[in-house]
DNA sequence: CTGAAAGCGCTTACAG
DNA sequence: CTGAAAGCGCTTACAG
C-alpha cells in the first residue's frame, strides 16, 4: 500500500487538510447527499436500506474513518472524558483508573488522561487544557484544588466527579473513603494488640494529603487513648518497596523504643517485611508492621500483613457510572458515595 | 457562582452549543476582531502591546478557554496522541506509559489511552475509533496486529511507533527488545548453573505472545544444548503474585522432576517465592525460580531474585522522542531501536 | 500590526 | 425517507 495520503483528492484546496477521506468524498462515490451519509452512519434506520448499502460500499471502499473533532463541534457533543490523577506510579490510582475505563469503554466513551504529579498548579492548567475539548464530564481525584481549579470546574457547568477521598464538600459528585476513619481504625486495631509507640511512615506527606490523613486520624486516636505517642516520619523519593526497606533499618536504629509502624502503603509495609525477613528481624515480635491498600501480595508475605482494604476498582466504577448517569441528564443514585473500607487484622501486627 | 452556563449569550442561537464563552465574545468585549485574539493568544508577538492587553483583560474576565476542536479542526493540528497497550494490569505498560506521557507532556502533548485486554478486534476497533481525532502520530505496543489494522494505519500517512518488542518488519517506527532472545539467556544462565528439567509458566500465553516468544527462545536454546528439556504451564488468570503463589504449590506436586521454574514475569516469580517462604520450600535448592522484567522487587525478596531487566521507561522516551521528531517534521535518530536486556544472576538460580 | 472572508468536516433544523 | 442551507468555533490565506 501507499503511504502517502491520497493527495488527489486535495490538489485544489486553499487550506490546510488532514488529506483524509470525507463524508462528502463518500458521499459522491454513493451518490447521496452528505447529510444522508451522515444519517446512514449514525442512524441507520432512518436511511432506506437502499441507500444504506450503497452507503455501506462507498465507506468500506474509501476506508471512510468520520472526523471525530468536526462531528463534535457540530453536534456540541463529545464521548472524551478527562481523568486527572496525580501520578500512575501508585497502583491505587492504576486500578481506580481501571475501574473507570472499563465503565467508559462499555458506554462507548474515552478516556483522557492527565497527571499532575501531586501539583495542585499543574492539575489547575490541566483543567483548562481539558476543558478545551469541551467534555461532557471531568473526572478528578482529591477533593482538594487551588480555588482557581474549583471555580473553573463550577463554571464550567459540567458533571464532576472527585474521586480517592471521601468528604463533606465536594463540586459536584463525590465517590471515596474517609481516610481519617482509616488512620483511625488502624490506631483502634494497634492500641488493642498493645503497642504503644507507634510510627508513621510516609513519602512527598505534604503533597499526599490523604496519607496525612490517615495520620492525622491515627495521631488523634492514641491521644484520645491517653496511653500511647506516635512519631511521623516523611521519607523523600517515591512510595516504593524499596523505601520501606530502607525505612525500616533507619528508623529500628533511630527509634528503637517504636514497636509498631503503620505505613503509607502496602508496597512500602512490604518492602520492610523484605528486609526483616532479610536480616532476620521478628515481625510482629520486635516490631509490628501494617500497611493500606489492602493489595494482593498484603495475604502472601510471611507475616502476612495487616492493612487496611480499599475497593479501589469498585471506586472507578462508582464513579464512571455516577458521571455517565448525570451525562445522559438523570440524575445518579447518590451524589456522595462512601466506598467504605476494611481492616484486615494479620500477622504481622 | 452560578453553576448553569451563561444561558443569556446564546438565547437565539438555533443549534445547540457548549454554551461557552468563545473568541467573539472575547473579541467583542476587547474591541477587536476575532482573528486578533487568535493571534495574541497563539503568537503574541504579532499584536501589539495594546490590543495584547486589552484581549488579556477581557480572556481573564471571561474565562475563555479556547475550543480545542474547533483549532485543530481549523489548523489540521491536534496535540493528542494515542496510546494503545493491552493492559493497565501489567506494571510493565504502566511505566511505558508514564516514559511516554512525560516526554509527550514536555512537549505540550496530551495522552488519549486505549486498552485492548490482548484482543486484536478491539485493538483494530480502538485504531480506527482514534484515528477519528486526526491525531499526528499514534503509539501501540507489539508488532502482530490484525491485517486491517496494518492497513489502516499504513494508509493513515502518520507516524507509527510499535513498542515493546524488537522485530525485523514494522508499520512505521519500532522500539523494543527481542523476547526471544531473553529467552534464549535465561536458557543460557539456568544451563550454565547446573538446571536441567525446566518449566515456564506464564498466563493467557495465546494472547499474551511476547512471553510465548521468551518460551521460544529457552525451547530452542535448550533443545540445542541436548542435555536439558523444558515443560510449557499456561494458567488462567492474569499475571499476578497470586498465580505464582498457586502455580508453584501445584507444579511442584504433579511435575517433581523439575529443577527451575522460569515465569513470565517478575510478579510471578515473586509470588512464588513468598509461597516457598511459607512451606519452607529451599530455593534454589529444591527448586530455582527466575522471572523477567526486573522489578525493584526483585533485589528485596530472599533469595533475592534472578531476572532479566528491561528499560521499560526508556522505551516509553526512546518511543516519544521518535514520535515527535517525525511529527516535527525530522526524521528520528533511526527508526527501529532495540533497547536491550540485562540478565541479573541473583540468589534465586 | 489588523481585519473581512472563506473554509475545516461534520450535524442541526427546516423543508419536502 | 432525502436534501439544501446554515452553523459549530476556530485558523488560513489574502489584503491593507
Amino acid at each position: 500500500m501507499d503511504k502517502s495520503p491520497p493527495e488527489t483528492i486535495n490538489t485544489e484546496a486553499r487550506r490546510a487538510s488532514h488529506g483524509a477521506v470525507t463524508l462528502a468524498d463518500v458521499a459522491t462515490l454513493a451518490r447521496v447527499a452528505p447529510i444522508t451519509v451522515s444519517r446512514a452512519l449514525n442512524s441507520p434506520d432512518s436511511v432506506s436500506e437502499t441507500l444504506r448499502s450503497r452507503i455501506r460500499t462507498a465507506v468500506d471502499q474509501l476506508g471512510y474513518v468520520p472526523n471525530r473533532m468536526a462531528g463534535a463541534l457540530a453536534s456540541a457533543k463529545t464521548k472524551v472524558i478527562p481523568v486527572i490523577v496525580p501520578s500512575l506510579s501508585n497502583v491505587v490510582f492504576i486500578e481506580v483508573i481501571e475501574g473507570v475505563q472499563e465503565t467508559l469503554t462499555a458506554h462507548g466513551y474515552q478516556l483522557l488522561l492527565g497527571t499532575t504529579d501531586y501539583n495542585l498548579e499543574r492539575e489547575a492548567e490541566l483543567v483548562s487544557a481539558l476543558l478545551g475539548w469541551a467534555p461532557p464530564g471531568v473526572m478528578i481525584a482529591g477533593l482538594r484544588h487551588l480555588p482557581r481549579t474549583n471555580t473553573i470546574l463550577k463554571n464550567a457547568g459540567l458533571p464532576v466527579v472527585e474521586m480517592m477521598e471521601y468528604g463533606a464538600r465536594c463540586i459536584d459528585m463525590n465517590v471515596g473513603l474517609s481516610h481519617v476513619r482509616a488512620g483511625m481504625e488502624m490506631a483502634e486495631h494497634l492500641l488493642s494488640r498493645g503497642y504503644r509507640k507507634i510510627g508513621f511512615v510516609g513519602t512527598r506527606l505534604r503533597d499526599d494529603y490523604r496519607a496525612r490523613q490517615r495520620y492525622d486520624g491515627m495521631h488523634r486516636r492514641l491521644l484520645e487513648s491517653k496511653i500511647a505517642s506516635d512519631m511521623l516520619f516523611d521519607y523523600p523519593g517515591g512510595g516504593s518497596q524499596q523505601l520501606g526497606w530502607n525505612a525500616l533499618g533507619d528508623i529500628l536504629k533511630s527509634n528503637p523504643e517504636l514497636d509498631a509502624l503503620f505505613f503509607a502503603s502496602d508496597e512500602m509495609a512490604v518492602g520492610a517485611i523484605l528486609r526483616a525477613q532479610r536480616e532476620g528481624i521478628a515481625i510482629p515480635g520486635r516490631i509490628a508492621i501494617a500497611g493500606f491498600n489492602g493489595l494482593p501480595v498484603s495475604t502472601l508475605v510471611t507475616p502476612s500483613l495487616t492493612t487496611i482494604i480499599s475497593p479501589r476498582k469498585l471506586m472507578g466504577h462508582t464513579a464512571a457510572e455516577m458521571l455517565l448517569a448525570r451525562i445522559a441528564g438523570g440524575s445518579p443514585a447518590a451524589r456522595r458515595v462512601n466506598v467504605g473500607l476494611e481492616l484486615a487484622a494479620r500477622e504481622s501486627t
